[in-house]
DNA sequence: ACATCCATTATTTTT
DNA sequence: TAATGGATGT
């Protein structure tokens, strides 16, 4: 099913012609506009004229803005989209809009967004709006999975076979420390980092080698153009490439091909862009080649909530729009349904601070609600335990705000580090808690590992997954016997595993080795003879036919089974090799979570039909969406909740330095206090009721204890917006400002509690300026840490929350413990007791 | 080939 | 402070 008109044929009946007439016309090229189509609709008898009157149900359900953004189906439109004001809605409904005037079939449609998770969303409310499901929207994608399929097609024209494989960044660093350490460079003072993350940045502004200014050519000791030549070359010889090369691939080839791109051209219809204040250059020039002919590209973003420069987005790319596009339409969409009205005047107080926007004023229906609240604390610890005292209190509906499910609520940091603070805290008081972010499922040790070994099944000439897992687990293969293969390799023109295989033949080498070797290149015949599937050429098979649009692929129809179906082959391989076992043996805290992640993968493997399918789109498609079922506070970076929303917000850690973060200021300069200024926007348009920011005059960084200053952002909020609260409890008042605030709401919340404790005036009177010492009031419980905190599995113990349980589990200071009433819940050490020293 | 020790270095991370 | 990685020693 393709579009919903045609199920109205089956209706029609007797006007079944008229009708199709009617559509027909709609379809031509010059029968484009409006008007046309109404001169139709006057045109047609009634019962035509009642068909036509396609129903349209999702538009009125926008607000005016909206609308308009989604009935200009024509020509280049730029929809401004500030934060909550239903971008996606709009953005489904034009699709659907689209589709249901007839201007496109859902294969003529592209449409990009940055992460899965979008394309996701937008593919199940496309479907939703539509009354069916949607199967027909292949360029429905992130930029690089679409590229993927482009590139796939046209690899050759890059020198690249279609079957390329895609490096993740771990195999890129590892290529890159192989080619500086062959050109003789000391990667002790210039690590292969740093030149990994410069030819990220020439991809990200589609610099290919030849087209390097010599400028950034000299980077890295003068030889960054020059090793970035060789990366390209190696990774053309090793059919691969990088994330990056997914789009810069693609700008060649249409830059190159005239003819290519043209089809293209004619192909896309229609272009819809999400999130376009993040396209980088790559992802610009990318678009703006395939919306060069009929120039009907819609783009969606929000200047404002540009926060990834220093991944190389360019925020000009969507203040420059309308040059780009001359005559553009531009559509502000300003009515925010997310939150009250004081997070919102809030919010756009602060980002008022920026000079270079496009300029939107958001405003609201909702009532003015909860003002946002601000509290100081003494340090980084008193604000988690604030934080977390809170969290409950909310939860039990004692804040007078109406009980709040601990879903319902996140903690938004702006740098990883401090999401422990919280961690610990939650793991002493028991509260459920989820962290969003840290390394992604596909990302991790043993899931590569894995990967690798598939790798090299599918595709034996796979040479860095052959050099993952050749001593992995350990054959006593090490760095003189890899040598050895890499040198025979190389001498025979073949891959690794051939050169092993050759080697080994040769008796290069002996011993332990050897013979683990010998074992190890037969399990990998082994186990790719029972991959193989028998296949015979069949006629083709019309039902087999992939309509993406653009190519009509022929179809081998396989003939009986492989000898093992794929998910049985990844689980032999595992087990065979040996990497099952390594795992089980290892007795590390991490490793039961390593053989999980092991079943997890396997089970994955369920949704694809084969190894090499789930291959290719593994690294750019798996996510860990591990859903459990219990309520947990969300903790997460500011970056990772663009985006979402939640009814209660926490922003902690507002100190200057650290939001807005030095480095970033450093580096960028008013650009960098900029981007942290849309972060701090980003971060209190996520409340949709209660947003609580908050700061700490102590803080431990890298070890050292320094005193900080609250942050400027905290100036820049509107005061009338403002609640400044007190910690229940702490610290008596003593009444006058002390020094170091300058004004404002910074000078009344430290007023209002620790800057006036006695304790803080004697440290500063004390220490005098810089390089405070540790404020430590309540550091007892140091004492009995190490006596208690030495555990081993099995153990009974006794928490004061929890009651008698037994460890299960030992990570650091952190245990797993099943207790008998509570089920199993992470404490940490310090907390639980042996139970012979519960005094009863 | 492996273990242990010391020095170094500490953002944000859609793909 | 802590985690990581490289170098050194067995």
């Amino acid at each position: 099913m393709i579009c919903p008109v045609f199920n109205v044929f089956a209706t029609v009946g007797e006007h079944k012609e008229n009708f199709q007439s009617l559509i027909w016309r709609c379809r031509l090229p010059a029968m484009s506009s409006f008007d046309d189509e109404l001169d139709a609709f006057e045109g047609a008898s009634l019962s035509a004229r009642a068909m036509m009157a396609r129903p349209t149900p999702y538009l009125d359900e926008l607000n005016p803005a909206q609308r308009e953004a989604v009935e200009n189906l024509d020509g280049p439109v730029l929809m401004l989209a500030g934060a909550g004001t239903g971008k996606t809605k709009a953005l489904t409904a034009r699709i659907v809009h689209l589709l249901n005037m007839n201007k496109a079939r859902p294969n003529e449609i592209l449409a990009v967004t940055f992460t899965n998770k979008a394309a996701k969303e937008m593919k199940t409310r496309v479907g939703n709006m539509l009354g069916h499901q949607i199967e027909g929207m292949p360029w429905l994608g992130t930029f690089h999975a679409i590229c993927v399929k482009l590139l796939r097609r046209h690899a050759e024209l890059v020198g690249l076979k279609s079957n390329f494989a895609i490096l993740d960044t771990d195999d890129q660093l590892r290529l890159l420390k192989q080619l500086v350490t062959a050109a003789g460079i000391d990667d002790k003072r210039w690590p292969a980092r740093q030149l990994a993350s410069l030819i990220d940045g020439w991809k990200n502004r589609a610099l290919t080698p030849e087209k390097l200014p010599a400028a950034d050519a000299g980077a890295y000791n003068h030889r960054g153009g020059e090793l970035y030549a060789q990366y390209q070359a190696r990774l053309k010889q090793l059919n691969a490439c990088d994330f990056g090369d997914l789009l810069l691939h693609m700008v060649t080839i249409f830059q190159d091909h005239p003819d290519v791109l043209a089809q293209y051209q004619r192909w896309f219809r229609y272009i819809l862009v999400d999130e376009y204040q993040d396209t980088n250059v790559a992802q610009y020039l990318w678009l703006r080649l395939l919306a060069q002919g009929h120039k009907n590209i819609c783009c969606v973003g929000d200047d404002d909530q540009s926060i990834y420069g220093w991944r190389g987005a360019e925020v000009g790319n969507i203040l420059r729009f309308e040059k780009d596009f001359p005559g553009a339409h531009v559509v502000r969409l300003e009515q925010n349904y997310r939150s009250t009205g004081n997070i919102l005047a809030a919010a756009s107080n602060v980002i008022r601070g920026n000079e270079n926007r496009l300029g939107k004023e958001l405003w609201t229906e909702a009532d003015m609600g909860e003002k946002v609240r601000l509290i100081g604390h003494w340090d980084g610890e008193e604000e988690a335990r604030w934080v977390g005292e809170e969290v409950e209190a909310m939860q039990r509906g004692t804040r007078g705000m109406g009980r709040k499910s601990l879903d319902d609520m996140a903690i938004l940091v702006r740098a990883s580090h401090q999401m422990r603070a919280f961690e610990d805290r939650f793991l002493t008081i028991g509260l459920p808690y989820r962290v969003i972010g840290g390394p992604r499922f596909y990302e991790r040790m043993e899931i590569r590992d894995a990967m690798a070994y598939f790798r090299v099944v599918v595709s034996p000439e796979d040479d860095l997954a052959f050099e993952r897992i050749v001593n992995t687990p350990k054959r006593g293969l090490g760095n003189v016997a890899q040598q050895k293969i890499q040198t025979c390799a190389r001498n025979n023109g073949v891959s690794l595993l051939e050169g092993a295989r050759i080697l080994l033949e040769e008796k290069g080498i002996g011993g332990k080795g050897a013979k683990e070797l010998g074992v190890l290149l037969d399990d990998i015949d082994r186990w790719r003879r029972q991959s193989v599937v028998p296949t015979v050429e069949v006629a083709l098979d019309d039902d087999a036919v992939i309509d993406d649009g653009l190519t009509v692929e022929a179809t081998r129809v396989q003939d009986g089974q492989p000898e093992l179906s794929h998910i049985e082959l990844a689980q032999v391989i595992l087990d065979e090799s040996g990497y099952t076992a390594m795992w089980q043996n290892d007795k590390t805290p991490e490793a039961p979570g390593r053989l999980e992640n092991l079943k997890e993968l396997v089970k994955a493997l369920e949704t694809f039909d084969n190894l090499q399918g789930f291959l290719e789109h593994v690294s750019l498609v798996l996510d860990n969406a591990s859903e459990d079922a219990e309520e947990k506070v969300t903790i997460m970076t500011l970056h990772a909740a663009k985006g979402l929303e939640f009814p209660a917000v926490f922003l902690p850690g507002w100190e200057d330095g650290l939001f807005p973060s030095q480095r970033s200021m450093d580096e960028n300069g008013l650009k960098g206090l900029e981007e942290e200024r849309r972060l701090a926007y980003v971060g209190i348009t996520r409340a949709e009721e209660i947003c609580t920011i908050s700061f700490a005059g102590n803080r431990r960084v890298f070890g050292q204890w320094q005193s900080q200053m609250p942050s400027r952002f905290i100036d820049e909020l509107s005061e009338e917006n403002v609640e400044v609260l007190t910690p229940p409890g702490l610290y008596g008042h003593q009444g006058g400002g002390s020094g170091g605030f300058s004004s404002g709401l910074e000078a009344k919340a430290a007023e209002a509690n620790v800057y006036n404790s006695p304790g803080w005036k004697r440290m500063q009177a004390r220490s005098g300026t810089y390089g405070m010492s540790q404020p430590k009031e309540s550091k007892a419980a140091a004492i009995d840490m190490t006596a208690v905190s030495s555990f081993t599995i099995g153990d009974r113990v006794f928490h004061q929350k929890f009651g008698y349980g037994a460890v299960t589990e030992i990570e650091g200071d952190k245990l797993t413990v099943d207790f008998e009433k509570a089920g199993e819940k992470k404490v940490v050490a310090r907390f639980v007791t042996a139970p012979d020293d519960v005094p009863f």
